[in-house]
DNA sequence: CCCTGATTCGC
DNA sequence: GCGAATCAGG
């Protein structure tokens, strides 16, 4: 693969959002993290605001002004101060390059984006499968709310699992959480008693094995236990 | 351990 | 110019 005058673009503009090296490299393909960032640096353009778990760095002295190394071509472009968090995160096969100015409000519960792909509930995987039922939680503090997905839809066996899983759980908190990390959410959001599993989830899903039973099923499956 | 960007240096 | 290896850090 080599610098196409697409691909870099590509690189500047992704990089000018503010996402990471490994981002760009997983969008561009062929490359990795540490070529994109070879080239960031060749192409002049490098210093944005901070990065990962980077801090802000406070300019506490007078005009700010970064005074951007030598850069050529001005950046009109969005300023990346604040994460910009793009939805991305999926290698899937049609990507929309869509990128809504305002961040949609999103559900109750937030869900908010990391660098990385959202913690958020499960993307139906077209085909066949249909999420159900991710944990909806009850406004009632305290309580353990035992079966963690709405029972009755799921199978005795999977439910099982789920909870031996449970007590095994990581409990992560939503910024531990990684692409291989299961992003199931146990507990009450309105207590102290919230995590997530944190387990390894399974390749190209956003549960661990045992969640990803309960959280993909055939529509067929389903249905047949509905009613 | 996961991740981030920065630098070096042989190619 | 390129990018793997390495470094420095959260």
């Amino acid at each position: 693969m080599s610098w196409t005058e697409e691909r870099v673009e590509t690189l500047k503009r992704m990089w000018a959002e503010g996402q990471s090296a490994s981002q760009i490299a997983k969008e561009l393909g062929g490359v990795t993290r540490n070529a994109v960032i070879g080239k960031v640096h060749r192409l002049g353009l490098s210093n944005r605001a901070a990065s990962g778990t980077s801090e802000p760095t406070a300019d506490t002295s007078d005009t700010a002004a970064p005074a951007a190394a030598a850069t050529p071509e001005a950046q009109p472009a969005a300023a990346p101060s604040p994460r910009p968090a793009a939805a991305q995160g999926d290698t899937g096969p049609a990507r929309a390059e869509a990128r809504p100015a305002a961040t949609a409000p999103t559900a109750a519960a937030e869900s908010c984006a990391t660098t990385t792909d959202a913690p958020a509930v499960p993307q139906p995987r077209a085909v066949s499968e249909t999420p159900a039922a991710p944990p909806s939680r009850k406004p009632v503090p305290g309580q353990p709310l035992p079966p963690q997905p709405s029972a009755g839809e799921i199978s005795p066996e999977a439910l099982a699992s789920v909870r031996e899983t449970e007590k095994r759980a990581r409990r992560l908190s939503l910024m531990e959480l990684t692409e291989r990390t299961c992003k199931w959410p146990i507990g009450d959001p309105a207590t102290e008693h919230f995590w997530f599993c944190g387990l390894p989830a399974v390749q190209g899903k956003p549960y661990c094995e045992a969640h990803v039973g309960v959280a993909f099923q055939p529509m067929s499956a389903r249905r047949d236990r509905r009613r």
